[in-house]
RNA sequence: GUGUUUUAUU
């Protein structure tokens, strides 16, 4: 099973859902038995590839009925794949409704199943919903962890609420929660489209200071940001100490290049740019 | 030995 769960699994990362399902009917012929893992790279996948029907298929075969194969562990992790999924195609309520059945069969949610659900809710945009959550969860015996907080930041600096992102980011400290690289990301990113450019620069510093390294992301949102104000200068002299540190660009990095090259009227050199894209073997998108 | 959650561009 262990090699065949690893072929569905390479599969699937690149998107080839049918062949991966393909794999997984040759498991019985095999004389192995899907396990856990089988089930949870199919769901997986089939929900990033947007076969949600074919997820919920899988997930019922498995779970749905009265029979018993996997440990709790492995059925909570399951049940979190499927709550992920749905959350992340912006069916908040299903998603909802499984957490309440997974409660009702006696799993007790755990971050992963709260991290997912406030994802979930941010992105549709539902705030309220979320912050509500937050504030609950540590009651039911998850206290907010990095990723919690990452997200919510994240979602508050989406609904426009930046000077509330930041106060979490305060509160975070005072609960003794350590923002990481990508908690400064996150602001850095909100700081960008708020067009605070120099408070981005300044956490951007105060990141590098206290141990968090730069990346690709924070480049490209800080990048993107310059862009955005037509600060197309800074923007490049970003680019060059990115590059000097030996951060490697990627497609969103080109992206955001053109975008600031073509803004700033230098649409030949955003070709010659888009030439060199290719040459390096980046795939637009 | 394969395990589910958070950040960037348009």
């Amino acid at each position: 099973v262990y090699v065949l769960n690893r072929q569905i699994s390479g599969l699937m990362e690149s998107g080839y859902c049918e062949e991966a399902f393909a794999i997984y009917e040759k498991i019985l012929p095999a004389g192995c038995k899907p396990d856990s893992y089988t089930y949870l790279h199919l769901i997986k996948g089939f929900c990033e590839g947007g076969e949600l029907a074919e997820a919920r298929k899988l997930f019922k075969k498995v779970l749905g009925g009265e029979e018993d194969h996997f440990c709790g562990l492995s059925k909570v992790i399951l049940y979190n794949a499927m709550v992920h999924g749905l959350g992340s195609a912006g069916l908040v309520e299903e998603a909802l409704d499984l957490v309440e059945e997974m409660r009702g069969r006696g799993f007790a949610p755990d971050m992963y199943t709260y991290n997912s659900i406030l994802h979930s809710l941010g992105k549709v945009g539902k705030v309220t919903e979320a912050l509500t959550i937050f504030e609950s969860m540590a009651d039911q015996g998850c206290s907010p962890d990095i990723v919690t907080y990452n997200s919510v930041i994240s979602c508050l600096g989406k609904a426009g609420k930046a000077k509330e992102a930041f106060e979490l980011f305060e509160g975070m400290r005072t609960e003794g929660c350590q923002p990481d690289q990508v908690t400064f990301n996150t602001l850095i990113s909100i700081l960008g489209k708020t067009g605070e450019l120099d408070l981005a620069l300044n956490l951007y510093e105060f990141m590098t200071r206290i141990g968090c390294e730069p990346d690709v992301y924070t480049y490209t949102s800080l990048v993107a940001g310059f862009c955005r104000a037509n600060r197309i200068d800074e923007a490049l002299v970003l680019s060059v100490e990115m590059t000097e540190k030996g951060c490697a660009p990627n497609t969103a990095t080109f992206n955001s290049w053109l975008d600031g090259l073509c803004k700033g009227d230098k649409v030949v050199e955003a070709g010659l740019l888009f030439d060199k894209m290719l040459l390096l073997g980046y795939v637009p998108d």
